[in-house]
DNA sequence: AACTTATGACTAA
DNA sequence: TAGTCCTAAGTTG
């Protein structure tokens, strides 16, 4: 259930646990077998991310010695790339020794060997790491629960993947023609203040007749943003979600490009996906309503409007839940 | 045990 | 627009 921020924050587990290392490559509940075989003993060399797509690059052992390299002067293009959508639901599992730091959600790295316990992480259900209980050296991968499609591990951590709505070895040349059908990825370093990527979203999205709220989830368009980006992004520019995009002026969209980056910056720094502004969220928090001070609009249907107290509403768009408030959003 | 829900996206009609 | 795919957890009967 990750938007374009969840799939940095995996990807950046990912280059923390297993990069320049070689992996031991499987797939236990057997429906990528062949090409997990073909990763087996490979090294990871890179992870790259383009909106909800994540693209982990290896290379047999003993092939260009790079560290971590997916593009530069000198570098072997990378021809095995395992690409990797999750879906509405695919999630990776972490577990690791005590080498392996918990920051919670999902975001894990390593350390030098730290006293097991020390760390009062806080797992998130579902995107949550195992803690490194194990001494260094003897740590085993645990048993593999549930519909694993992928694992991969090392001598200090595992990564188990569940779910995934596609996950399949792919050439440099096949990773090149996915990522050409995506547009620009505003999580992409310095996408809010890269004019020509602004330009090319308010452009695009203003030649639609399509309404706004479906134009941004189309991935073609811009990269990464889903149905709460959707919602909290449209609410925070003030537009309706039901808005045509061509009478939204080239002005406005590109300011909304702007408040996606910062929107999406902040989940991606707040570790999971929060968009209130702490200084807006209801204080004292609302006891058994969490998400009331963690997303405006967002599974709020009924609920007063933290700014204007008008009930949020409800109603579906591309058969997905939309919401937003009638009063803030014209 | 059956049904519902979830931060997605494709194809067929 | 409806159907399909991927999985697990929660609710309902």
């Amino acid at each position: 259930m990750p938007e374009g921020d969840a799939i940095r924050r995996l990807a950046s587990t990912i280059t923390e646990l297993f990069a320049g290392g070689t992996v031991v490559a499987s797939s236990p509940q057997g429906r990528f077998a062949h090409s997990a075989a073909l990763i087996d003993g490979c090294r990871l060399q890179c992870v790259r991310v383009h909106g909800k797509h994540m693209f982990i690059g290896f290379v047999t052992e003993g092939e260009g010695q790079g560290q971590g390299q997916c593009e530069g002067e000198g570098e072997p293009i990378l021809e095995r790339w395992m690409h990797i959508h999750l879906g509405l639901y695919g999630w990776w599992r972490f577990n690791g020794d005590e080498t392996v730091v918990d920051e919670g959600y999902g975001v894990a790295h390593r350390v030098p060997p730290v006293p097991a316990g020390e760390w009062n992480g806080h797992s998130e259900t579902r995107w949550g790491c195992g803690f490194g209980e194990a001494a260094a050296g003897t740590w085993e991968p645990p048993e593999p629960v549930g519909q694993v499609r992928f694992r991969m591990y090392n001598t200090h951590a595992v990564a188990d993947l569940i779910g995934p709505n596609r996950c399949e070895l792919i050439t440099d040349a096949e990773r090149e023609a996915v990522e050409a059908r995506l547009g620009p990825d505003p999580l992409e370093v310095g996408a809010r203040d890269d004019e020509e990527a602004a330009d090319c979203f308010a452009r695009t999205a203003h030649a639609k007749k399509r309404a706004i709220g479906e134009i941004i989830m189309d991935q073609s368009i811009i990269a990464g943003v889903g149905n709460i980006y959707r919602a909290d992004s449209l609410f925070l520019a003030g537009i309706s979600p039901h808005r045509k995009g061509k009478n939204v002026s080239v002005k406005r969209l590109k300011e909304l490009w702007v408040l996606i980056c910062d929107l999406m910056n902040r989940g991606l720094a707040a570790g999971r996906l929060e968009t209130m502004d702490p200084k807006e969220a209801p204080n004292p928090p609302l006891v058994g309503d969490e998400e009331a001070s963690r997303w405006y609009v967002y599974h709020r249907t009924g609920r007063p409007c933290v700014r204007c107290g008008t009930p949020i509403r409800e109603a579906l768009m591309q058969n997905r839940r939309l919401f937003w408030c009638p009063s803030c959003q014209r």
